[in-house]
This record gives C-alpha cells, structure tokens and sequence, in this order.
DNA sequence: CTCTAAATTTGACGCCTTGTCAAAAAATGA
DNA sequence: TCATTTTTTGACAAGGCGTCAAATTTAGAG
C-alpha cells in the first residue's frame, strides 16, 4: 500500500516536472526570455514560487533541461538521417536538415542552445544537469562521428577534420538563425539555403562523390516528411 | 572663451566615456560578466551610478561598444590580411589567423560578441549604439566578401558561397572557443588546427588553387608578428 | 569677490529579479 | 481521531537596474 502511494506521488511529481517545463516552454515562445521568471511560471501553474523550486534548483535548470530536451530529439532525427541516407552526401544533407528543422520545431529553445553553453550559464547548473548536458552534447556529436565514419574512404583522422567542420558550421548557422539576424540586409536571402550550398562546397572539398544529386535546402525540406516523419 | 570651456569639457566627457569602458573591461576580464554591475563599474571610476548612467543609458550599450571596439580592431587586421596575403588561400589564412588573433587580444569581449548579437539584448540596446553595431558587422562582413571578390575565378554568386561559408565557420569557431568548450574531452585538442584545417578543405571545394602551402595555424601564428606588427 | 543661474553629480528610492525558510496546510497511518 | 511526516506557501533578504529630486559644483555677470 505504501508502495502504491509512493508510485503515485512519483507519478505526481514527475508530471509536475513536464508541466513545468512545458509552462517555461510557452512562456518562452510568448514573452521572451525576459518574461520567463519562476514568478511567472509559478503563477502559470498555479503553484507558489517555493513549489518549482522543489523541482528544479535554479531558472538555469529549467533552461538546459529544455536545451537536453531539444537535443535529444536532435539525436533521434539524425539517426534516422544515418539510417536513410543513401550515400555519405545524401546522410550529411538529411542530417543538416535534420538540424534545420529541428530548430523549426523548438524555436524558443534553439534561441537558447548556443547561450547555455556559455561559462557564466553553465556554473550555475547543478552537477548532475551539468553533466547531463555535457552528455547530451557529446551524443550529438557522436552521431555525426558515426556519420563521416560510414564512408569508408576516410581515416580517422579525415572523419575528424569532417565532422569539426560539419560541427561549426552548423553552430555559426544556428547563430545567425536564432539572433534572427537581418540576413536580407546583409545579402543572404535565406541562410539555410547557403547553409546547404556552403556544405556541399565542403564536401567536394572533403573528396565525397562530387556527382550525385546536391540537395538544396528547399529539395530536402519536401522530403522531410517522408524521412523524418513529421 | 566659452568656446574654449567647452571643447575641454568635450574632451573631459570622452576621457570618461573611455574610462568607463576601460574599466568595464578589466571588471569583465577579472569578474566575468556576473561582476559587471553599473554600481562596481561607479566604485572603480569614483563617480557614482548616476554619472555613469549619463554616458551610457544602460548597461547593454556599455557591452556593445566593447564589442565594437573589438570589431573595429578586426577589420584593421582583415585589412592588413586582404593587402598581404600573396594569393587568395594565403589572405584566407590571414583574414582567419586576424579573427583568431583578435579574439586573444579582447579575450573578455569576443565572450560577449555572440551575446551582443541576441534579440533580447538587441533590443535593450539605443537606437544609435543598435544601428552602430550593426554597421560594424556589416564593415565586417564587406571585408570578407571583398577578400573572395579579389579572386578573379569567382563570380557573383560563388564570392557570396564563400563568403556565407567562411562566415558561418568563423561564427560556430566563436562559439567554441569563447564558451571554453572542453574540446579535448570531445577528442580535439586544438579547436582553432581544425578551424583551419576545415578552412583548407572548403577552400579545396571551392576550387580555390591547392597546390601551395597549406598553412596550419601553428604556421600563420608565427608570423602574426610580421603581418599585423603585434 | 559675490551672488545667481545653469550644469553636473549624487545616492536614496522604486521596482524587479532570484532564491530561502519558518510557518501553515495537507497527507499519512496508527 | 489525532500525532507525525510531507508538502506548500509567500513573506523575506539580497542584489540588480534605472530614475530623479536634491545637493553640489561650475560659470559668468556685476
């Protein structure tokens, strides 16, 4: 008996820590990250500020369990690119694109990815958060590893260099995404579609068949359904 | 007379507005970004936060002159680098080693660069200081399109490739260092090796002649002194 | 040198945040 | 039913930003 009622309250909790979060999420997309305070979430869940500090220790925690969140749906998408591609330029655009709209789908949390990476963020984390993001980042990275290393043209030390490369250019696009810079004014219509095309010029660098198809931004984002399943 | 009074209160006016900034500086390089308060920034320059205040409306313009200042010691550099460089793969290096080299130089404010960059920042930020960073991106960003527009293979379209594609690279690089990625725990040692060994192979798949020296970082570090006189 | 008017400096104040903790309320189970 | 444990609460402390009326300094005329 005493068992059931402590599965229960587990249970309790454990949806009271979704809401939270889910309530963080909204107000994020609403008001900014200026308006996301525990006040404001507090209120949104009606429980008292004390309630979701229960929960979770500080604000930074909820921000990077969002962050976690968003990553591992990351992960989830380019397995399923690894899986599906066709050939190494076909895994690395579905991966990319995997990427893209990734970001499209938790667009207040992408804001945050690159600024819970910072020092000033991350030393306010409780350790076992800190590490669990550090985990998080480092799957992610492992997944494009695994992806360079299924050519098996390239050493180790190639897939290295590939997957860096890979590595930031995917974070300076998310950068310039999520600051949601005026990229028209600067001359850059679309900077996913540049994205794509500056890729693809990496991988002729890289020596990946130059032949095939070179899936443009906007080619792969049809296909996203079928791949992707969303 | 009064002419005379009031160039040297001008000239009082600016030595303060420096004194600000300089302090604001040191406070971030010794206390990081959760030590700079408007009131430990009044403590250091011994006027109080009100005087502060009158040179700068809020703490977000203080930060974005930094970063400026940063920007503009970046472009004198790219602008050595466009002028030295022997080929087009050389100016790429330096305009790359510029970026780098900057970032050790204002090691506080390249932190903050990607932050400037956010809308919630943004948006704190006066009209004149928002438009003046904005300026001094897009100075920056003229700079590396003029770098690939000095190659005579390229047309319009390709410069643009390139350009976004160096851009987006230097952006993610940023982000790495400036966060203090473990990169070893992540298997690389030197992020800043892959940086230009990443560079090397876009510049490969952009056609860009790879026959001659394949400068590593090491290698351009050495002659930082020669080409920027640091 | 004196005295008034203008300019500048000041820091207490209002408002907001995060995070704490003693007290109140609710749940448990004998 | 009631004592004990657990959970919830919101007043509170600490500290940040930005404001503004009052104090101080400076300017300049008489």
């Amino acid at each position: 008996m005493s068992l059931m009622v402590n599965t229960r309250k587990i249970k309790e909790r454990q949806a009271r820590d979704d809401l939270i979060l889910s309530v963080a999420s909204d107000l994020l997309k609403t008001q900014g990250l200026l308006g996301l305070s525990m006040q404001a979430i507090a209120d949104c869940t009606d429980y008292s500020k004390g309630t979701i500090y229960q929960h979770y220790a500080c604000k930074e925690d909820i921000l990077a369990k969002l962050v976690i969140r968003c990553g591992c749906s990351l992960i989830d998408l380019m397995k399923i690119a690894l899986k599906e591609g066709q050939s190494l330029r076909h895994k690395v655009v579905l991966a990319s694109a995997a990427f893209l709209i990734n970001a499209e789908q938790f667009p207040e949390t992408a804001v945050l990815v690159s600024k819970a990476k910072s020092p000033d963020f991350q030393e306010k984390l409780h350790a076992s958060i800190q590490s669990e993001m550090a985990a998080n980042e480092q799957a992610i990275l492992q997944q494009v590893i695994e992806l360079f290393s299924s050519y098996e043209n390239f050493d180790c030390e190639k897939v290295k260099d590939a997957a860096f490369g890979w590595w930031a250019m995917k974070w300076g696009v998310q950068d310039v995404l999520s600051n949601g810079w005026e990229t028209e004014r600067l001359g850059f219509s679309d900077p996913r579609e540049y994205f794509f095309r500056s890729l693809h010029i990496f991988l002729d660098g890289l020596g990946v068949s130059p032949i095939e198809h070179r899936y443009s931004w906007s080619d792969i984002q049809q296909q996203a359904h079928t791949f992707f399943k969303i």
